[in-house]
DNA sequence: CTAGAATGTTGGCGGTGGTCACATTAGTCA
DNA sequence: TGACTAATGTGACCACCGCCAACATTCTAG
């Protein structure tokens, strides 16, 4: 059963793996990510994606360690070098709009247990940690970076969460972005007189 | 073939497999509460769950909304009648440690998108809500108590949340304990002075 | 040109969520 | 007390999933 000349290997199945599994995360959530649906998608036999990932966590780090540089891209969107306090609230805003607006997407990354040690993901959370701690370092030269830089991405992690999970209401995007924004002045104004 | 008298009939097995489910959460993490699970060690066909739960979702939201219950004795138990912003770190404290401490029943209360709107968890997550800005109101009665309580219940949510994916170290409770705290001392401290 | 490494396929195993018809029991009412 | 009904538990079944192993095809290094 000759399948034309060269449509058995696929060419990139890994990329397209990855890019299934993105797709079917943003169209139906985190429990139509299966191996199968994404093989399916791929055009590809259901076993096939082993070749590429050991098991579907493996597949799940893979995606999470993208979430993570297109968050990190969308921060330095939101403000490319970043030094007063209004500069770090419109980050934490677009930190919690691309929670909202990829909301699958951001339970994957920091929603569940799997594979918190795969190389992937410790590196990419990694480099979130340095960049929020360079970003408050320069903002706050006086301040302890550390506890200072914990106490703004828990602070702003919390928010998307919440408003993830409906504990805050986040159908008007700029009301929101005030939330965001006035609990993140607060924080910093403290850190301004300590 | 008579088992014995009266044992077709469980007596209650609805309280059985949301007892059932919570051991099997902590004892094997969230991926092994199966219905299927709950059933045997209920010591039960498979398809009995069924009769008192609609779907797996039901039974898990069941399950968060005791979980919700605990979390708020144990905020009680933290401090009955927080006043001032240490009174309220600590109760911050056991925030977090009831996270660490039952890692599964809180992703299960938070990090699912699971029946957002069952009456049970709404209800819950409501009380929560009113007990923080009960607080917050008492111990701050010049601010704004809903965004100052946004504030605060973000700031420990994502406290508890960074902890359990391991971006801050928990290894130590102490060291967790003083993070908390400070973090939030920091924070109150602003809206002191606002 | 060929041997072996990569990659993809088929088939199968055990587990899971969910539904159905059926069996058993408990409660109610005459 | 006895019978009828509703509640509850059972077993068989379906589709899907993760994962594995044997096999087929293609690519590539020598």
């Amino acid at each position: 059963m000759p399948t034309s000349s060269s449509s058995y290997h696929h060419g990139d199945l890994r990329a397209a793996c990855l890019r299934a599994a993105r797709e079917l995360l943003e169209e139906d959530g985190a429990s139509a990510l299966s191996l199968r649906a994404v093989a399916r998608r791929a055009g590809v036999a259901h076993s096939a994606p082993y070749r590429h990932y050991a098991d579907r966590d493996a597949l799940v780090s893979a995606v999470a360690a993208v979430g993570y540089r297109e968050l990190a891209e969308r921060l330095a969107t939101a403000h490319p070098s970043p030094s007063i306090p209004d500069d770090l609230a419109a980050i934490a805003v677009a930190y919690v709009q691309f929670a909202l607006q990829r909301p699958a997407l951001f339970r994957v990354m920091f929603g569940e247990p799997c594979d918190r040690d795969s190389p992937e993901r410790v590196a990419a959370t990694a480099a979130i940690t340095q960049y929020v701690q360079a970003i408050v370092g320069r903002s706050f030269p006086g301040s302890d970076p550390e506890a200072m830089s914990t106490a703004v991405w828990a602070l702003v992690h919390g928010l998307a969460f919440l408003h993830l999970d409906g504990k805050f209401d986040a159908a008007n995007p700029t009301v929101v972005a005030d939330r965001v924004r006035s609990a993140v002045r607060a924080l910093l104004t403290a850190s301004n007189l300590t």
